[in-house]
RNA sequence: GGCGCAUUCGUCUAGUGGUCCAGGACACCGCCCUCUCAAGGCGGAGAUCACGGGUUCAAAUCCCGUAUGCGCUACCA
């Protein structure tokens, strides 16, 4: 535990969707807060009025909503937005630039942004170490400012860095890292449109709303020196800091839509459960330092800690992915599995409704091992819930054999005289059938399963037909007699 | 180009100077279980700990350099 009560933020920009690298800086917001019996405060970062995309914000809540990293603070469903969407605090913005230009700490500047290029080319073309804007405006005099200011000339204001000692970061993750000061950009703070840029928007904020840790990805390590310089010219307490590794394509660079899927919403169609997205997305950097994989949400606060968290980048792997899903699936009750399979059902061919409960009950033990998504209750067992209509031809090749007929038509003469028979009836009298006929087990039971379900694959045959019951069971295996030739 | 960060099996990782000729998980392979497919159990293959120098009796672990990768270098976040 650490001394202070934490607060911490997630701070997305609404541009579409959640992103899992999103997610997963989310989340270690979420348990590192959680864990500590701190805040959690979700705020909007829509400072880029070109990048808005409508419906973007109720999206976003919407996803956080399902994964559940339900935030302490910050926008609600449904519109009322509260004091954590950027664009409406310009104002506030304003304020505190106008005590850095009163300070000195920065300045306006009117260069146009074809002069910006040049200048770029030129320092370019020189090959000079590095490119920075030279300062121009800072020359102009207080009258030249207000005339220009006067005459509404487009401006931006700059942070002003001066010539001074090495800014230190201290990283929970990273340790110390130094930056050298005029290695530092004067930095855009108020764009011309009026809006206040990333840098300047999100260190007001932190320190407007009591952040204490800025927990972030590793692509803002490079600019947190300016934010450095800000919360120091501003007078404000430095929070700490914790960069998080980036999440990694399979050949490693930055995470993206041209190889797979990256938003939280395409995992959430495609069937993935939100406990296993979470678990999966939390290893990805961290680890507790033993041999435990499989977490749910709650036992992961308990176990984060930030300190543990890894340097390098992590390769999202859905391989491993698709295992926890799996695994998440297997360790649900049956009773809690029951409405998925209902759903699944809905969504497909079929109606729930014209199952009951006890027979799908049924479904859900029998198939619960051989899953990976929901789905797979219909793509992998859709003979439970009607006949099938043809029969894998590899499967008949090799298991329906000359005489297949002849032993089942044997069979289901005993099945016959059964009463309601279950499991072990069913084997019982495969079991004597085959016994009579002379013949393996298997002579029965293969083609016993072809029969009913149409293919070779699925739980253990007196399973099946203990599912599906005497009557269905014979009405199918004469059905099958019929077609198979 | 500049600045910064990183580098342990294919992938996610354990490891914070000796117990490591490196442990676990996914994927892969084999065996067991078995009526099939899974699940489960057991086992195998897979990492000269990026490379090169140091420091030390001893280094994956500390230091320096190199290489490679990645990030930033916007009036995008």
């Amino acid at each position: 535990m650490i001394n202070e009560t934490p607060r911490v933020r997630f701070a997305p920009s609404p541009t579409g969707y959640l992103h899992v690298g999103g997610l997963r800086t989310a989340l270690y917001n979420y348990l590192f807060a959680k864990h500590n019996n701190g805040d959690f405060v979700l705020r909007i970062e829509d400072t880029d009025r070109n990048r808005y995309v409508e419906g973007a914000l109720e999206n976003l809540l919407d996803t956080l909503e399902w994964v559940g990293l339900t935030p302490d603070e910050g926008p609600r469903q449904g519109g009322n937005y509260g004091p954590y969407i950027q664009s409406e605090r310009l104002d506030i913005y304003k304020k505190y630039t106008d005590e850095l230009v009163e300070k000195g700490k920065a300045y306006h500047c009117f260069c146009s942004p074809e002069r910006l290029t040049e200048l770029k080319e030129s320092q370019r073309a020189a090959k000079l170490p590095q490119m920075k804007y030279d300062k121009k405006c800072l020359d102009l005099s207080k009258e030249e400012v207000a005339e220009k200011l006067a005459n509404n000339e487009s401006h931006v204001i700059r942070l002003n860095v001066e010539p001074g000692s090495k800014v230190i970061i201290k990283d929970i993750i990273r340790g110390h890292v130094e930056f050298d000061r005029n290695t530092i950009d004067d930095q855009v703070l108020i764009k011309s449109d009026g809006y206040p840029t990333y840098h300047m928007a999100n260190v007001v904020d932190d320190h407007l709303m009591n952040i204490t840790h800025v927990i972030r990805g590793e692509e803002w390590l490079s600019s947190t020196p300016k934010h450095i310089l800000l919360y120091d010219y501003l007078g404000w307490e430095i929070p700490e800091f914790a960069h998080l590794p980036l999440l990694l394509n399979a050949d490693r660079s930055k995470l993206s839509k041209r190889q797979g899927d990256v938003a939280v919403e395409d995992y959430r169609e495609k069937g993935y459960l939100k406990d296993s997205l979470v678990n999966f997305v939390a290893l990805l950097g961290w680890s507790a330092g033993d041999d435990k994989e499989f977490y749910y949400l709650d036992e992961l606060t308990k176990a984060f800690d930030l300190n543990r968290v890894q340097k390098s980048g992590a390769v999202f792997n859905v391989d491993k992915l698709n295992w926890l899903n799996g695994e998440h699936i297997k360790n649900m009750s049956n009773e809690k599995l029951l409405p998925y399979l209902k759903l699944e059902l809905d969504k497909s061919e079929f109606n729930s409704g014209d199952f009951d409960d006890e027979y799908l009950l049924k479904v859900v033990e029998a198939m619960k091992s051989r899953l990976t998504f929901y789905s797979d209750f219909i793509e992998r067992s859709s003979y439970f819930f009607k006949a099938p209509e043809s029969f894998d031809e590899d499967i008949v090749k090799k298991r329906w054999k000359k005489y297949s007929a002849e032993y089942l038509e044997k069979f289901i003469k005993a099945i016959e005289t059964l009463e309601n028979p279950g499991h072990d009836e069913f084997q019982d009298t495969l079991k004597k059938t085959a016994e009579e006929l002379g013949v393996g087990n298997g002579q029965l039971i293969h083609p016993a399963r072809l029969a009913v379900s149409g293919i070779g694959v699925g739980p253990g045959v007196f399973d099946l037909l203990a599912i599906l019951g005497k009557e269905e069971v014979i009405k199918r295996i004469k059905t099958a007699i019929e077609k198979i030739k």
